[in-house]
DNA sequence: GCTATAAATTGACAGTGTCAATTTTATTCG
DNA sequence: CGAATAAAATTGACACTGTCAATTTATAGC
C-alpha cells in the first residue's frame, strides 16, 4: 500500500490540508487556523509547524492546491471543447464562475492579500498556468491584427472576477433584477463577445 | 468651539475611526483590533464596546464612513462633468479607479464579507446611493431600447471591481505588458465604450 | 445637590500564533 | 544488527487578541 504511515503519522502535510479545507469550506478563512487545523487532524497544536512555518504559509498552501482543483478542472473541460479560440475562452470562464459559486469561501481565499502569498514561486506558477489558459486563446484570436490582446485579456478577467466576487459579496443581491440571476453569467459571456465581434475577431 | 469635549472624551467615535483609518492604510484590516484602535485613541482597551459593540462593528463603521467618501468625492466630480451618460458613468468608474490605487486597504475592505456586515442598513443605504450613481446613468441611456440594463450595469460595475482588486492583488504584474500600465484604466473604459457602440447607445 | 444614566476603566477568560526545549520516532551508516 | 543522526511531534510558555462582567467616574435632569 505504497508509502503509508512512514512517519509518525504518515503524511501530515496532507491530512494538514485535507482539515483546512474542510474548516474553509464551513467557516471561511478565519476558521483556518493553525491551532484549529492541528486539532481536526488530531495532532498537537504545534506540529504544523514542520509543514507550515506560517498561518499564512498554510493559507498559501491551500491556496496553491485550490489551483491545482482548477486547473485540472479547466484542462478537464478544454478537452471537450470545440477548437474555437473564443469557445475555448467562454469554458475557462464558465469553470470559474461555476468554482465561485460552488465554493465561495475557496474562491474568495485565492484573492486575499494579506493571508495568501502571491510572490512565491508555487503561487505565481499556478496562477500564470490559469493566465496562460485565457492568453494564448486570445493570442491566437488576435493574431496580429491591432488590437491591445493585453486589455481583452485583462478586461475579460476583470469581469470575471468582479463578477464573482461580487456575487459572493452579494451586491447584486435584491439591487439587480435577480429574476433571471442564474443565466446573468451567460449573458456577461454573450456581451463580452460583442467586443470580439466589434475587433471583427 | 462647537460640542467639543462634552463627555468624557469628547466624542471617541470619531476618535475611533479616525485611529482605525489610520491602522487600516498602514497596515491593512489585520491590523485595525479593538485594542489597537482602543490604544490609538488613548483609552482602554474596553472603552470602544460603547460605541461599536463588536470588531465587526467596529468594520463595519469603518467601511460606512469610505463610503461615503466616495460618494462625495463622485458627486463633486459629476458636478463638473457634462450630461452625456456615458461620460458620466465613466466619470463614476474613474474615481473608483483613482480611489483604489491611491487606498488598496481601504478599497480591500470595503468588499471584505467576514469583517464587514453588508446586510445591515447602514452598508446598504450607501452601496445603494453609489449603484444608483452608474445604474441611473444606464437607465438613461438604455431609454427603452431592447438591451437587459442589468446586464450593462452588472459588467460594468463587475469589471470595475475586478480590475481594481486584481491589481491590488498583483493579478497582473510582469504577467500582462506593465509598459502602458498607468493608461490600462482608460483602454478598459474605451473597450467597454465598444459594448455601448454595439447596442447603438 | 442628589439621583439616574451613560461612558470609561479594570480585571478576567478563552482563544490565537509563535517560539524554545524536549521527547519520540524513523532513517542512515558503521 | 545496533548506534548515531536527523526528522517529527509534543509540551509548555509568552504575548496578544476579542469579549464579557463588575466597578468607578463623569454627565444630565429633576
Amino acid at each position: 500500500m505504497a508509502k503509508t504511515k512512514q512517519f509518525h503519522h504518515g503524511d501530515l502535510k496532507r491530512a494538514l490540508l485535507d482539515a483546512a479545507l474542510e474548516l474553509l469550506d464551513e467557516q471561511g478563512d478565519s476558521g483556518v487556523g493553525i491551532r484549529a487545523v492541528a486539532r481536526k487532524a488530531g495532532v498537537s497544536h504545534a506540529a504544523p509547524v514542520n509543514h507550515f512555518k506560517d498561518r499564512r504559509a498554510l493559507l498559501t498552501g491551500l491556496a496553491v492546491t485550490l489551483f491545482d482543483d482548477i486547473q485540472a478542472d479547466i484542462s478537464k473541460r478544454l478537452e471537450r471543447t470545440s477548437d474555437d479560440p473564443v469557445a475555448r475562452i467562454e469554458s475557462v470562464v464558465r469553470c470559474f464562475f461555476e468554482y465561485g459559486a460552488n465554493h465561495p469561501h475557496r474562491y474568495a481565499l485565492l484573492w486575499r492579500n494579506d493571508v495568501v502569498d502571491h510572490e512565491c514561486d508555487e503561487m505565481r506558477i499556478r496562477e500564470d498556468a490559469v493566465y496562460d489558459c485565457i492568453c494564448d486563446e486570445i493570442d491566437r484570436l488576435v493574431a496580429g491584427r491591432n488590437v491591445d490582446k493585453h486589455t481583452l485579456a485583462i478586461g475579460l478577467w476583470s469581469m470575471m472576477h468582479g463578477y464573482i466576487d461580487l456575487k459572493i459579496v452579494g451586491m447584486f443581491e435584491d439591487r439587480a433584477d435577480s429574476t433571471s440571476g442564474e443565466a446573468r453569467p451567460e449573458a456577461l459571456l454573450k456581451m463580452f463577445r460583442t467586443i470580439f465581434d466589434h475587433y471583427g475577431l
